[in-house]
DNA sequence: TCGCAGATGATACCTGGTATCATCCGGCGA
DNA sequence: TCGCCGGATGATACCAGGTATCATCTGCGA
């Protein structure tokens, strides 16, 4: 897939450079599977034998952030990561909190939720963060085989 | 209110000391309006020239998020804090992002509607959570008082 | 060819949190 | 009453993730 490509064209729609440090840390965030720490991107980038430096991998995290083609996650150990995501839609995050393999889920029925809970409250919402942690599909089937199919 | 006697009253019940340190990390704990975090709680500690360790008041802060009283929260600007709530009931937090104050918000329907969304990704959910950000009815009025009153 | 803006990397720094370790303290048994 | 012991404490060092600074590099346009 052209994950690297859409995440250059969106540097570059954005008036940034496309520089080969950037397409380098693109590549790596659209080569993982799931959710990373920018520690994760160095130590690949080294084990590719490609030398970047620390500030530049955040440097560059910050600026895919700005853009929204990754979010960061707070996991629930306290620590965060970033994930790749789709920058045209609000969404929420679905984690495997076992391989790590995390899913866009659309707002949906949220928004009405969060507003009639802002109502009741007497609260002007402005901002809201869904994060849901659990067993992928794959993970769920391997630690629990004898478990039902999907139907 | 008694929110100080009831963070001490949880500790003993589980079986920790209610020792003088912990007694102050209650009590500064309890008079916050809003969330805040250990080096809050440090200053405030030391402003009433009462001395305590950092260790010692993340060790309590510790302690305290085990007994559910108080929760871990990720601001959207990434940083951390803590807030204080019940901790018998599955909840939701609705913050102001001005003055920082904060309310527990049931789960409500939210179960329901997580529960869809594990269906529909075939995720076995584990954990869900939801942050809610916005004004609260105080410094909404505060800063747009031509606005509609409460109704 | 020069100059400049933006990108880069090394490095120091900061913040939030944890680990270690010696010390302190209060309760309890001898 | 003494001594012991476990838990609590505080100082301190440490760690991870992230930011700030600054000198250098690079590529592009005039």
């Amino acid at each position: 897939m052209d994950q690297t490509e859409r995440i250059i064209r969106a540097l570059e729609r954005a008036g940034y450079q496309a520089t080969p440090n950037r397409r380098l840390v693109a590549e790596l965030v659209a080569g993982t599977g799931g959710h990373f720490t920018a520690a994760d991107l160095l130590e690949r980038g080294r084990r590719q034998s490609v030398k970047i430096g620390r500030a530049t991998v955040f440097r560059a995290l910050d600026l895919l952030t700005d853009l929204r083609v990754v979010e960061r996650l707070d996991l629930p150990s306290g620590s965060h990561a970033y994930v790749v995501c789709d920058p045209d839609e609000h969404h929420h995050h679905l984690v495997c909190s076992n391989c790590g393999r995390s899913e866009d889920v659309a707002d949906g029925e949220l928004a009405r939720l969060v507003d009639e809970i802002g109502r009741r409250h007497g609260f002007r919402i402005e901002a809201h963060r869904l994060e849901l942690f659990g067993l992928c599909p794959a993970c769920s089937a391997a630690t629990r085989p004898n478990s039902e199919t999907v139907h």
